[in-house]
DNA sequence: AGAAATTAGGTAATCGTTTTCCTACATTCT
DNA sequence: AGAATGTAGGAAAACGATTACCTAATTTCT
């Protein structure tokens, strides 16, 4: 076809034109449906010479399966869509980076999609997942929104990591931790070394998931008897979390009593945190302490001054799996775990 | 057909069962294929009145084709690989986040692989886009691999992100940025800031990126008749960046002369090197200036102390795809810029 | 006015699988 | 021995689009 012919042409298989699965059945002399039947495990529909016979011309043809046709006729594809609210945010990364590993080795393709927590990406993404006949879609962080409610009466097709679905759904899979159990941690944590005025900057709390440790947090406290004055407690809304924990460690500066311990309900609004007062209150750093929330392993390197609760989510990728293939509703809780700064001093 | 029918069924397109372009031929009272035409901008086959009645009702169906059916008939898709060789690296992850963006806005869906910069693993993943008609991989970091070279005869099939493709291959499309000028800036503001002696830590050359920003900073050392002696270059092979960073420092720091500044080839190799000096020689800090490559945004907030080139990976996306539709080969280097620490101390 | 060209749209083949029927033979049961 | 069951595998109908090929009606050209 082309001008000048590739003039090494080896013996590798290099699926060239176009070899489909008649190609196989007429090298290994059998019809297309027992190749078919074959590579699909159908067994005690054929002989173990057959299967021989076809394996070997598969092999030496080098033939794969179009995915387009399996999936036309089936009806089901081994995509699986995880749509990120926020893909600007390293927990989310590692969360997908884990994702693709677990699922890759059950045999998925994971797809990527950030919905930048607006509902109508969401939709728009979903409706997408819908006409490629995914497998499933994996929400970390959903929003509310109409093709959600709808996909939701599917609830195998769906699963959702660290943020419950925002509308209850009954049979749904979720992989997350512990929220409540972890502040608890902190909160004891905190109260043991009486670092005293305690504070906390949280985010938005239409996630579920700040929303259990915000309000697991404050009950800790009141359990304990440990004051947590309402001005102790800061949220900007509509900024980053870089800039939640920015802002609301200003704020908390200009009280009376400024806190000696701080929880913030993610490590970037901890790393928000620090940023002011590294920048404003320099003098002040090394009397205070910073809790964070997820601990990126990162965190040893770069913000060795972070103390924290350490989310899991390397382990996320197999949880998800599990939740995929359950046949029956799942509430995976993955195990979470208190991590000391590496440095004492808060530098 | 379920036990207990939903109560509530709006008014909602919901394409509920099977809604296919028959059904909406049928609606609008035209054939198939005219329904096809209108979908897919065959004009000059198709009036203006037809044009309306058929989008009128794909609107009413909330019609949408099945994206296997197409892609079976027509032999190409709209999904797009991209490979990465290391989802962890945060750059990396940046760049998957900015090309998910601008493939999606031109209509194509990203799948996310990550090769762990194995050959075995990118061959099987080139492998699985080839079964997917995928119209395109994005190689984030290729290795040389027998698919690869069997790929790169259709070279507007690839495009090579920050690392060249391994084995020379005409027609290459290239994002990425001018390593050799960003490293002979880097070397000129060290020089001027007489910051002697000088230091590199580096690492793998066997990626191109790497391999042009030591070349070109020994070089631009040497035209600079700035003092490089080859103990002052450090490398760990097997293992990854933060450790580069670490180990390289330690050995630096062993030296009669210890570097007054020290160039990493990333950021994270300047983490590690950061976190050395914190743990074993924190008197030094204050004294050494680090410089890094990549300069993700995060920086700001955790590492100050760092100087370095910025990569505009935010812009990578609208590249990736310039170079993916272009019809002829491209290289596209990308503006890059130095970045001062943000604080004068390496605290 | 008749030929040529253009416009509008229908019919049916096709893409590469999976899967439902069948058929034919071999084995086991009564 | 005949019936029932199981095993092995073929033929052909889907799946839902795209598109090559046709036909008929209209417009434009000479």
């Amino acid at each position: 076809m082309t001008p000048k012919d590739p003039p090494n042409t080896p013996k590798a298989p290099a699926q060239s034109a176009s070899i489909s699965i008649a190609t196989v059945a007429a090298k290994a002399g059998v019809s297309i449906a027992t190749v078919s039947r074959v590579l699909n495990g159908l067994s005690s529909k054929f002989s173990k010479a057959t299967q021989t016979k076809v394996l070997q011309a598969v092999d030496e043809l080098g033939y794969r399966p179009t995915v387009a046709a399996r999936t036309l006729r089936s009806g089901q594809s081994r995509l699986v869509a995880l749509l990120a609210s926020n893909m600007a945010n390293p927990s989310m990364a590692s969360i997908a980076a884990a994702a693709e590993v677990a699922l890759r080795k059950s045999g998925y393709v994971m797809v990527l999609c950030d919905t930048h927590d607006q509902p109508e990406q969401q939709d728009e993404y979903l409706k997408e997942m819908g006409s490629h006949n995914a497998r499933a879609v994996v929400m970390l962080g959903a929003v509310d929104s109409p093709e959600l409610r709808q996909l939701a009466k599917s609830p195998e097709r769906i699963v959702f990591v660290n943020r419950h679905a925002p509308v209850p759904i009954e049979g749904e899979r979720f992989v997350g931790i512990d929220n409540r159990q972890a502040v608890l941690d902190v909160a004891q944590w905190m109260h043991q070394r009486r670092q005293s005025p305690m504070a906390l900057i949280h985010g938005d709390v239409r996630s579920s998931a700040t929303r259990e440790r915000v309000d697991g947090f404050v009950a800790a406290c009141k359990s304990l008897k440990q004051a947590l004055p309402r001005s102790h407690i800061c949220f900007t809304p509509g900024v980053s979390h870089l800039d939640i924990g920015y802002l609301g460690m200003k704020q908390l500066m200009t009280q009376k009593k400024p806190p000696l311990s701080v929880f913030c309900t993610s490590d970037l609004i901890a790393y928000g945190a620090h940023r002011c007062l590294h920048e404003l209150h320099p003098g002040y750093l090394p009397l205070i302490t910073l809790v964070g929330f997820d601990h990126s392993p990162l965190n040893d390197w770069i913000a060795p001054w972070l103390h924290g609760i350490r989310v899991p989510y390397e382990s996320y990728g197999e949880a998800i799996v599990s939740a995929l293939d359950s046949d029956k509703p799942l509430n995976l809780l993955l195990p979470h775990q208190w991590v000391n700064a590496r440095t004492v001093s808060a530098q």
